[in-house]
DNA sequence: CAGTGGTCTAGACCACTTA
DNA sequence: AAGTGGTCTAGACCACTGA
C-alpha cells in the first residue's frame, strides 16, 4: 500500500491468515492519527500552520476521507489541532488566552478568572533532586532549570511558583530574573523549544505558610495555604515540566470540573 | 415525517424558504441526541437497561443508522450510556466502583485511590440558607436535607462532609444517623430518586481546622486542611447536590487532571 | 449462529470562509 | 466561485457477545 516511510496496514492484511489472530491490529483511523501526531510532534507542521485538507490527506495515505476525518476529530478533541469550517485544520497554537483558559485553574471569589502577572524571583540551573529526576524520567542529578516566580491577581500577590524543566529539552532557556513575564510559559515552551503541553496532573494539599511564603504572599507565618504539585506532559506523553505552586486562598479558589 | 409526539426537522425543512435564514437549525444527530436524553432523563429507559439497537432507533426516528450512531457516541462520551461491541447500548448505571472512579478525587501519598468508609454523624431536614438556595436554584428557605458524614481512608478519619439536597427532588430520603453507609450516595440518588449526577464543579481553599474538624479528623486546632465545595449537576443540567468537604491532607491529596 | 456495535468506503449536499 | 469542514446517507464487512 501507499505511504512514505511508514506503512498503514489495512484490516485484511492484519487479519489472521494461518488461523492465528492478529494481536497487533489497529484501526486505520488510529494509524492515521499516529502519523499525524508524528508530524505535529516532530515539527514538520508547526503550530499555527494549516495542514492539508481531509481529501489531500486521504489521497496521500490511501484511505477514505471519512477515515482521515475520524482521526482529525480525535486530534481536535485532544486539542492538538483546531478545525474551522470553511477555513481548514490548523496545528494548535498556544496563545496566552488559551493557555490561561486551559491550564490556569485559579478563580476569584465570584468564580471569575483574572489575568495574572508574573515576576521572576530567581532563575538558575541546578542538578535534579532524586524526586525531580524520577518525575521527569531523567538520570539522577541531571541538569535542570529552576525558576521561581511570584504571580499577582487583582493587585495582590497570590501564587508563589517553583518550576523545574529538564535542561535537555529547554536549551538556551531565556527567563531573566527580576523581570515581569509578558508571555505565558507554555507559549514560550512551544515557540522557542518546540514543546507543546497537552496535559497536566495536579496533586493538592493544605500546608502552613513558611517564612518565604509569608514574605512573598503577605500572609502570617503558619497561615493555611494551598500547595499544588503539577506534572505537565507534552504531545508525546513525556513529563516535561514540574511546577510547585503555593497559593493564598484568602481571596481565590482552585477550580476543578469533574465530567 | 416519522416520530411520536416530537418532530425531527431535516435540514431542508429548516432551510430558508422565503429567503429568511432558519435561526433554529440543529443537526439531525443533535435532535436525535436530545430525544434520547429525554427518554433517559424521564425514566422511560432505566439505568442498566439496554436501549434499542442503532438500526431500530434509526428506523423509528426516520434517519440513517450513522446519524443515530453519532448521537450515541456523544452520549457515551458524556457517560450517559455505555456501549459494548456485540452486546448493545445500555443506560449508564452508577455502581460504587464507577462512582468512586469518577467523582472521588482523593488519593494517597502514592497516587492510589483507596476505598473510603462513611459513617453518618447527622441527618436532618432544615431550611436552605440564602447561599444554598441560590446554588440549588430553589426558593429562599425551601426545605433541604442536611447530612453530615465522616469518611475514613486507610483506617484514618480523613474527610468531614456536609451534604445539602433539595427535599423536593429527594422525597423519603433514607439516610439514618449513626450508621455506616455501604452504598455510594450517587448510586442511592440514581436508584431511589431517579437523579443521575453527570458533572460536578469544585472550588478548593486551604483553611484552618476548627473545633469540629479537629475533633473528627484528629488534627490540632488550626491545622491547615482542604475545604472542597462541590456543586453536582444532574442529566438535565440542574444543580441537585451541594457538598462541603473538609479534608486532612496529612496523608492524602486532592487529584485533578487537566486535559 | 444471529445480533450488536466498530470500521471503512463512496458520494451527495450543506454551511462557512476567502478571494 | 472555489475550497474547506460538517452533515447525512447507504452499504459492506469486521469483531465481539451470547444463545
Amino acid at each position: 500500500m501507499r505511504m512514505t516511510g511508514r506503512k498503514i496496514m489495512s484490516m485484511d492484511e492484519t487479519s489472521s491468515v494461518g488461523g492465528r489472530p492478529a494481536a497487533d491490529f489497529r484501526p486505520l483511523y488510529s494509524q492515521v492519527k499516529d502519523l499525524l501526531i508524528d508530524r505535529i510532534g516532530s515539527g514538520s507542521w508547526k503550530p499555527g500552520e494549516m495542514i492539508p485538507s481531509e481529501f489531500q490527506l486521504a489521497a496521500e495515505f490511501g484511505v477514505s476521507q471519512g477515515t482521515v476525518r475520524k482521526a482529525l476529530v480525535e486530534l481536535e478533541q485532544q486539542k492538538l489541532v483546531v478545525r474551522r469550517q470553511g477555513r481548514g485544520t490548523y496545528v494548535a497554537k498556544h496563545s496566552s488566552q488559551q493557555s490561561l483558559f486551559h491550564f490556569f485553574h485559579i478563580v476569584d471569589e465570584h468564580g471569575n478568572k483574572e489575568l495574572p502577572t508574573s515576576v521572576v524571583l530567581d532563575s538558575r540551573m541546578k542538578r535534579a533532586t532524586k524526586e525531580e529526576a524520577t518525575l521527569l524520567r531523567m538520570q539522577p542529578r541531571a541538569s535542570v532549570h529552576a525558576i521561581t516566580r511570584l504571580r499577582h491577581l487583582g493587585g495582590r500577590p497570590v501564587i508563589l511558583e517553583r518550576i523545574t524543566l529538564p535542561a535537555s529539552s529547554f536549551r538556551d532557556l531565556d527567563v531573566p530574573t527580576g523581570r515581569e513575564m509578558t508571555e505565558e510559559l507554555y507559549v514560550l515552551y512551544q515557540r522557542h523549544h518546540g514543546v507543546t503541553i497537552i496535559r497536566a496532573d495536579e496533586r493538592i494539599a493544605a500546608v502552613a505558610a513558611d517564612a518565604e511564603d509569608a514574605r512573598h504572599l503577605g500572609v502570617g507565618l503558619g497561615t493555611p495555604i494551598l500547595e499544588v504539585s503539577r506534572v505537565a506532559v507534552d504531545v508525546q506523553g513525556n513529563p516535561v515540566e514540574l511546577r510547585l505552586s503555593r497559593l493564598n486562598t484568602a481571596h481565590h479558589r482552585y477550580f476543578s470540573r469533574i465530567i
